[in-house]
RNA sequence: UCCGCGAUAGCUCAAUGGCAGAGCAUUCGGCUGUUAACCGAAGGGUUGCAGGUUCGAGCCCUGCUCGCGGAGCCA
């Protein structure tokens, strides 16, 4: 038998169908019940009046818990005081499973005991908004990169060493090798990926043991990581903005409803196109002080930096070239002044900060040495990736946007924690 | 790690150092168009833990635990 979702009634308009879902919640008026059911595409007032159904449905509709499953049939018909303009006519009403003493009722409640009953929370309307921007934003990034010939590469997860130092990594015992790491980027495997395939993309989970704890971050994130095989600075800012530009209108084209929702403040988001306002470190610092912010040219910008310097555009601003000693060994300097990094980071407006960081790498087999002596890292572990230099080295660029932090910045989200099914955080790896 | 704030009914929160309260949820009753429905009634408490001050502590003091907001670091 076809099964019908919510979100496709508009096809059966004086059909009578059946549904089923679960109780989202109920209000009753004697005769006459109000059953909002829920199916995951969509929510449906159904109207059940003590004369249309048996003695023994009426009774149950009386009784039903909140997120009690259930199969409902009735006509369905168009009614505007209905919420979603579309109600049904309750012929008939069987109960799956109960459910007693649900925890999350349609009132208030606060973060932890949310975050304790995540996986019922999932279930509520605005969660299964965020999570179905969340899945459209995946799809624009996996479009994005697919129609423009790039190869889905992805890293490993188990590393043997740190892409920047060790300090913040996920340890764990490795058999009889001693010690393995969580990775915290793809980026170094992406670029062996570049040499390979020219363009490629990694996706997929990123972990850092860093003791954060802001609305900004999460101790395992989702990241994507294209890298180009001959892209420079200004080719890797194009492409920046080409991506950004592409998901944020996808999801304004496909996901009006959710945004609604959400509340979410579409002008904002409409305003997303290219070009971006590409500034200098220098001009960021400039603003800074103009503001009146203490800042001491050389450090990298805080997050209350970037919010002021983002506050400046409508639109998302890409601050480059960065005083090298406060970003990565693998980035190249600036020809121009090697003072300077060929990084850029990419600030999404109204205060939600890095979405993007990227480089162009360095290529210089000497020059990537004399980095990793000046870091302090182990050179033997990065001999793999010193082949990269050795064998065809080609200049090449890339960066990594944060899943979480965009999704926050879509949905206009007060933390990251709401944007991906299950947070890990400093204080929580529950559910 | 540091700074600040908090913990009272299942949930969200009140309570001048002097009887432990409300709304929602639950149970019972009422209502034939409700929109987080509404109206009436009932049940529901080791006030985070351990000490201390006091005639008397949810409230004041000390320590601990847990959480929240932020900083640093980062996406």
């Amino acid at each position: 038998m076809q099964k019908v979702y919510i979100k496709d009634l508009s096809q059966y308009v004086d059909q009578t169908v059946s549904l089923k879902g679960w109780l989202y919640n109920k209000r009753s008026s004697g005769k006459v019940k109000f059953v909002i059911l829920r199916d995951g595409t969509g929510l449906l007032q159904c109207v059940v009046f003590k004369g249309n159904v048996t003695p023994e449905a009426f009774e149950a509709a009386d009784k039903l818990g909140q997120e009690s499953s259930l199969e409902i049939t009735g006509k369905i018909k168009i009614e505007s005081r209905a919420p979603g303009g579309y109600e049904m006519d309750v012929t008939d009403l069987k109960l799956i499973a109960e459910s007693v003493d649900y925890p999350i009722t349609p009132k208030e409640h606060g973060v932890e005991f949310l975050m304790d009953k995540r996986h019922l929370w999932l279930r509520s309307q605005r969660q299964v908004a965020i999570l179905k921007i969340r899945h459209r934003i995946v799809k624009a990034i996996r479009d994005f990169f697919d129609e423009r010939d790039f190869t889905l590469m992805d890293a490993p997860i188990i590393t043997p060493s740190a892409c920047e130092g060790t300090s913040t990594l996920f340890a764990t015992d490795y058999f009889d090798l001693g010690k393995a790491y969580l990775t915290q980027s793809g980026q170094l495997y992406a670029e062996a990926g570049a040499m390979a395939l020219g363009k490629v993309y990694s996706f997929g989970p990123t972990f850092r043991a860093e003791k954060s704890k802001t609305r900004r971050h999460l101790t395992e994130f989702w990241m994507v990581e294209p890298e180009v095989a001959f892209n420079d600075l200004n080719d890797d800012m194009d492409l920046a903005e080409e991506f950004l530009e592409y998901i944020v209108q996808s999801v304004l084209k496909d996901r009006a409803e959710e945004l609604r929702i959400l509340e979410r403040d579409t002008t904002k988001l409409e305003a997303v196109k290219r070009p971006f306002p590409r500034i200098s470190y220098d001009e960021a610092v400039e603003i800074l002080h103009k503001n009146g912010i203490d800042f001491e040219y050389g450090n990298d910008l805080g997050g209350t930096d970037e919010t002021v310097v983002s506050n400046q555009f409508d639109r998302p601003v890409m601050v480059h070239r960065y005083p090298s000693e406060v970003k990565a060994f693998y980035m190249k300097r600036d020809p121009e002044n090697p003072k300077l990094a060929l990084a850029v980071d990419v600030l999404a407006p109204e205060g939600y900060g890095e979405i993007i960081g990227g480089s162009q790498r360095e290529d210089n087999l000497d020059l990537l040495l004399e980095r990793i002596e000046q870091h302090q890292l182990p050179q033997e572990a990065f001999e793999w990736y010193l082949d990269l230099r050795r064998f065809g080295s080609v200049p090449h660029s890339g960066f990594g946007l944060g899943i979480e932090r965009t999704v926050a910045w879509i949905c206009g989200l007060e933390h990251v924690r709401e944007t991906i099914p299950f947070a890990r955080m400093i204080y929580r790896n529950t559910p």
